[in-house]
DNA sequence: CGACAATTTGAATCAGATCAAGGCCCGTGG
DNA sequence: CCACGGGCCTTGATCTGATTCAAATTGTCG
């Protein structure tokens, strides 16, 4: 689950698989602003997003909020340790899940394809949060946001006119939680990445990347494409 | 796998159980240096820690190296992702392991307490990298060490005399790399924490912890219980 | 004993956080 | 239709904590 900055080279999404005939598992919908579950809770299912945008947080011991992931069509959430939810899932658009019971991640043998699924989707994952971690140990503030923003290109950018463009459904708050800065870095950040000319911000939410392998370099921390633009 | 700082609430570890005899899986030793597996290799096993600490690492486009995490008996190494190590595994003292085959993650039916182990430790690998999440994206440098010790303490340590003492294997080089933070702040933060009677340090490796519940609260990234001590 | 690697300490620097203010967007109500 | 208000975003100025560069010390192993 989770923007996963390693699949970023296996696209398209294994886990995207059509399940909800063969398992006839419910797809609901859910409100923005709604909770998927809460960390703590016991966790009886799993759900694999089929549109909208989660987003799961955790909290510390003295109140603050990390974002671990953002749920993206075709990640799976909910993975339990002990049993339980270990994050809240929050719904930041209007969104759409098919529901699998957790046991099925024990059960092979009542939908062993589902259980593959699952299986794959929990090892990805782990690949997903192990590249998280590059960027949120050593990254600089240009290197954390471009990285993010490659990411998300890469996994829900779409084709526009010699552009890609997509859509920044979480606020600034979010995404500064999410890489390991604050919202004024964020902000400072993309108003750099616009003046030199490496990605154009309209209306806030919506990126158009200009000049992606600029993009690219500066996520994996080349630096200097981008100064003289404070 | 890994240092798990969730799993400072669940010890003993669920995934110590004697898997031996009933899978028939070879165990053998690893001398300190040599690698269990590198990045990119495909994966054919996985391996559960007997005896011994590993290191798993990564590497970023520019070289700079990333400590995933550290495998201590009972973790479970080498959670595949498409098929391939994501990860390189090296044994930081000689170690023994247990290797079980990667198809045992897919498939339940031959050994399902197997795969239900498998499984439980892939989940619980998840839970803990949230919370390695928590630690490198905005505690400060005490916190970060202080985390990493107590959970080190929680997971390894042994009691002495009304305290609690464990020993460093890694450089500290690999603690830096591990938790964000350079030699020198490492170093200079373990001097802080032993000038202000938290924790004693004796021949670079071995620690005892003096005031466990102080350790925890600056962990917390509870400010100046500390202060005074620079 | 001697040499090399790892650790520790010191001083200077810098990137990002913090604190504070202003601007924009959008919905609400006059 | 426009004024008002509140939330989010953006920008500015300052400050702080970690990094960097450099050097001294300790520990290790042949």
């Amino acid at each position: 689950m989770g923007l996963a900055f390693s699949q970023m080279k296996f696209a398209p999404h294994p886990s995207e698989i059509a399940t909800r005939k063969a398992t006839g598992s419910p797809e609901f919908s859910v409100n923005t602003g709604a909770y998927l579950f809460r960390e703590g809770d016991p966790a009886s299912k799993l759900y694999q997003v089929r549109r909208g945008v989660f987003r799961l947080t955790r909290m510390t011991a003295f109140g603050n909020r990390q974002v671990i992931a953002f749920g993206y069509p075709g990640d799976v959430l909910g993975f339990p340790c002990d049993g339980l939810y270990h994050s809240d899932c929050e719904a930041i658009s209007n969104a759409q899940v098919l529901g699998f019971a957790a046991s099925y991640l024990d059960n092979a043998e009542r939908q062993p394809e589902l259980h593959r699924m699952l299986m794959g989707a929990a090892l990805r994952e782990i690949s997903a949060m192990q590249d998280h971690f590059m960027m949120l140990a050593k990254k600089s503030a240009v290197a954390r946001v471009a990285t993010f923003l490659s990411a998300l290109a890469d996994r829900i950018g779409e084709p526009m006119a010699e552009h890609t463009t997509f859509e920044l459904s979480m606020p600034r708050a979010d995404i500064a939680d999410y890489i390991g800065l604050t919202t004024e870095t964020v902000c400072r950040t993309l108003t750099q990445l616009r003046k030199c000319g490496v990605v154009e911000i309209d209306n806030i939410q919506t990126v158009i990347v200009l000049r992606p392998n600029a993009l690219h370099a500066l996520a994996e921390g080349d630096q200097d494409l981008c100064q003289g633009a404070n």
